[in-house]
DNA sequence: ACCTGAACACCGTTCAAGT
DNA sequence: ACCTGAACACCGTTCAAGT
């Protein structure tokens, strides 16, 4: 053993976030460990840290996907024509997103930095992006509006769809028996919008 | 050493928990662990499992202090006086629990059982009397409303005001340039009751 | 240069053995 | 009866040593 030289530093990168996905998406946030994805690639625990600066850079990296797709499911919304018809597409993709890969998207939101370590810019910049389409499809809705009114906007729906799919994805919704996801994003989406523009 | 019964059962337990809930509001949920509480307590990991099953129910024990807790403080915002101001002053609340605690708070929501353990009936409960202060707020504001639009509601309320809590206990909300999370709960209820209300 | 294998300081959980 | 202490099977992380 040693120097195998079987797999580039990029291909060693990629083999290990894809079983450790695999991990996540089936088995969830918690049975991953840096001794299964190195097994699972056929390597020792040694060679990750090659790859990886340490766990949590794993997990961010591995979240970095996640959010570049659910960008890209987000971004099939934006063909729905302007408008409530438009958010309303946004926070269905956003729940469906959640409820298919509802172990990845988890560990997005859950996953915490070592006391201290701040998110990376780049992480934090693909969540600003992730805003910034929702205040997009809201601004033809709300086009007569001042700006601060826009974000609050923006930020309302955006953390009331994230919470309902919360609630969905951990089975709270059910257990307290309650209509579907479907349901309430779309009644939250459609009321709210709708008082905001009955007001003054 | 071994048997010195200078504490009940009862007491241990309320040591314990005193104890971890110290751990996790100081430094949150991923420092706590059995070995760490034994010795805050001055009794070794073994004598834990004399009084908890296992880890999982340590932190259900945990979990079951901070919904009532939780409880207590929305129970305060019911001498409000009916209609929207209710309403609104247990979303207050919440979000005010949730920043003041806002470890064990996430607690409550992340954990998550051993796979295929279900949560115990006496912890849904708790949750469901939750929905049910929000649901009795709301009634006599939708008191004209059938009754699944009413469930529907709460709901909507419910994980809006939970999403822009997590939002900024996670400091996701700064880090995106937002108002503060009260001024979204208020966005959020006001203009959803009057889109609510105006709507057929 | 690349990777291993063993070490270190931790985990949750169990249980024979001591008092 | 009550509690310990050691064991077991795991962790993340580091790094001298092998090729």
């Amino acid at each position: 053993m040693a120097r195998r030289s079987d797999h580039s530093r990029d291909e060693l990168r990629e083999m290990a976030l894809n079983a450790a996905e695999d991990i996540v998406a089936k088995e969830g946030y918690f049975a991953l460990s840096t001794r299964r994805v190195a097994t699972a690639i056929g390597y020792t625990v040694g060679t990750l840290y090659l790859v990886f600066r340490n766990f949590d850079d794993l997990i961010l990296q591995i979240n970095a996907r996640t959010l570049d797709a659910l960008s890209a499911r987000l971004a099939r919304a934006e063909g729905e024509p302007e408008g409530v018809a438009r958010v309303l597409a946004l926070g269905r993709a956003y729940l469906g997103f959640a409820t298919e890969r509802p172990r990845l998207w988890r560990m997005v939101f859950e996953h915490r930095m070592a006391a201290g370590a701040p998110l990376p810019d780049w992480y934090g910049e693909k969540v600003a992006r992730l805003f910034g389409v929702v205040e997009n499809a809201l601004r033809p809705v709300l086009q007569d509006r001042p700006d601060p009114e826009l974000m609050t906007a923006a930020r309302v729906i955006w953390s009331g769809v994230h919470g309902i799919c919360l609630l969905e994805v951990t089975e709270r919704l059910e257990a307290v028996g309650s209509p579907p996801g479907a349901a309430l994003v779309e009644s939250l989406i459609v009321q709210y919008l709708r008082g905001l523009r009955a007001s003054a």
